[in-house]
DNA sequence: CGGTATCCGTTCTGATACTG
DNA sequence: CAGTATCAGAACGGATACCG
């Protein structure tokens, strides 16, 4: 796995003398965004979402999502865990049994993420309506002349 | 465990009686990831929190967000613009006066974005640990024998 | 079962050059 | 000033093969 771990945090520039929520993208709040990319990657939601049901193994929960791929189910899992979200537990059994479970940090997330599904959901018909608002403009603009 | 729906890969197999919030990627779900995606992009936040505040042009905007290059500024804020977010005036004047600022949609955004920030804020120094942990662990486990 | 390692096409993005 | 067009490099993500 060479991608999970070393994300370029981007730059980290200053200098315009007029920040204060942008310091997102500035040395220390390079952490903030970090950890906001981990929760707004595609299929950690999806897993976090699954979990915070109740624990599954990891079948389970490539089952559940089934447009992921193996690789990408254990890399989502492995930043999960690295982030304090997500518990790992391995069975010493003869057929591997590995558990997957939200911790107290990663359910209290779960909490917060639902606002903006919630959002989401409720604005979802405004956005298709301007986009398509959108988009019309822009075929008259381009329509032939 | 009889997935047998397995078939277009971005497609979503039930089957196990127990979805919800999983619909995200679901056919019409889509819709949802999609803007979730545009929210949870890297620089939508950014500029969606500097609009917040106030009206700005084009170059303003470049230079408060600095990481940023000129073509990801267009391509964000036509995005954002097409998906009602934000609203872009164009004034015709000799040099050429754009100003973006957000739409009443964009605001109640921005405020739902923040609960996840401050949830952020709030847990860095918690997932800083995790890390920390993790990463040690993992060192230990794979030095030299 | 639950991964890991590798190959490789697709997408994303920054740099650069040019325009109304 | 505020873009658009193009191109190359990096990152992402799927498919595949193999292992404890």
């Amino acid at each position: 796995m060479e991608e999970g771990t070393s994300k370029s945090p981007t730059h980290c520039a200053d200098t315009d003398g007029d920040y204060d929520i942008l310091q997102w993208d500035t040395r220390e709040g390079c952490e903030v965004r970090q950890i906001l990319d981990r929760v707004a990657d595609k299929w950690s939601l999806l897993v976090i979402a699954l979990l915070e049901r109740r624990t599954l193994r990891f079948t389970e929960l490539r089952n559940r999502i089934e447009g992921i791929s193996q690789r990408m189910l254990t890399v989502t899992l492995r930043q999960l865990e690295r982030d304090g979200l997500v518990r790992r537990t391995v069975h010493p059994v003869v057929p591997p049994r590995v558990d997957y479970e939200l911790t107290p940090l990663g359910a209290t997330l779960h909490a917060t993420i639902q606002a903006l599904v919630t959002w989401t959901e409720e604005h979802q018909h405004e956005i298709a309506l301007a986009r398509t608002a959108y988009d019309r403009r822009l075929d008259h603009g381009t329509e032939a002349s």
